[in-house]
DNA sequence: TGGAAAGTTAACAGATCGGTACACCTAAGC
DNA sequence: GCTTAGGTGTACCGATCTGTTAACTTTCCA
């Protein structure tokens, strides 16, 4: 049971659930994909909701040092990381592999608000919540929680728009119309206008 | 095969679609919430994913027709009309019933961009998307259209944050925060300011 | 070299999945 | 009254669900 084993099973485990869903995937199609033995998998991770919960601690950790590092490659000002974050969902939207939100949906199929599951997609929203807010203080702003849960509605309704507009269901860029959303908050908000 | 006994198995359905999501909603479990036989069950709708459909269907028709009475109400200006739409959704959150947008969770359950149900649930964002544009463009925005998208790009966000805030998981009042948001897009769009 | 730890295959459990076969019942038309 | 068509309940189908049991092989380290 060595521990990278694991991980590498949460790695591969992540790729299929985010394809495919949580309830839409079983463990039976998770062997299939990993190599590994059922029994192994399961002396890995008791239960399925085990296995899941991992996978989000991954997802949330990439996710994040991925957003919080591209934003500071496109920008070394706080005002200027804001605008950015909606260049970095540009491209992340435009990978072809692009399926929306891991929490999102995971919140979605686990609607109980008790359910570790839901628990830990809300936390993942506040940890990136606080990021934007600490970035929107130092950037100034007069009220920077007020700004940093702004652009989160942004964000998030940018993600979710960007799925439904993939196969050309609906009409528009969202990257570039919460970009620019921003920026007109952005000048509402900081003193320099 | 009566046609309004289909229409209140389509009613019964979405309750529990919405209380429970669609693959973790087997048949089994709607028959014995609408107390119709299996047989019956399967005369009326060929396959599970033709009663989502029409589920869809519904929903469409209730949510759009509700929020467009619903914004009227409660304004008769154009432009209190697009501020209104978030008080209207501060109503929805705050049901007890409430558990997020029905076409978010469609189309995060149902991913493929050719999938029907994904493709339902797009369209109806396109129509809210085009009923909000008509709406702008009475208000004498300059560009009605990206108003628009930038507001439903708030709703979607506000949707999605308020189902993460249900049990308190995420901080904020995203109805609130929207609307704040809005009206600051409204004085940047809108001739008069 | 011995032995524990970890991994393997394979079969299986009990429940549930979407969907169907079939006998039964009831109500309308002749 | 009899037939017939349509709705109903029951019981079932094969597949799949999460999770387990048991016996066997590999690995690694003392």
């Amino acid at each position: 049971m060595r521990p990278n084993k694991r991980d590498e099973l949460v790695r591969k485990a992540l790729t299929v659930f985010y394809r495919n869903g949580f309830h839409a995937t079983g463990m039976d199609m998770l062997v299939a994909e990993t190599g590994v033995s059922k029994t192994s998998m399961y002396k890995h991770f008791r239960t399925k909701e085990e296995l899941i919960l991992a996978v989000l601690r991954l997802r949330d950790e990439n996710f994040r040092h991925w957003l919080y590092r591209r934003i500071e490659e496109l920008s070394d000002t706080p005002e200027g990381q804001l605008l950015a974050m909606f260049d970095a969902l540009s491209e992340w939207f435009e990978k072809p592999e692009f399926r929306g939100c891991m929490f999102i949906k995971a919140s979605a199929e686990f609607q109980e608000v008790n359910h570790p599951i839901h628990a830990q997609s809300a936390a993942h929203k506040q940890i990136l919540q606080d990021h934007f807010a600490s970035i929107a203080k130092a950037a100034g702003a007069a009220e920077p929680v007020k700004l940093a849960r702004q652009l989160l509605l942004l964000k998030e309704g940018a993600i979710v728009s960007a799925v439904m507009a993939r196969g050309g269901g609906l009409a528009g860029d969202p990257a570039a119309d919460a970009k620019e959303a921003a920026r007109g908050l952005l000048t509402l908000h900081l003193p320099q206008g």
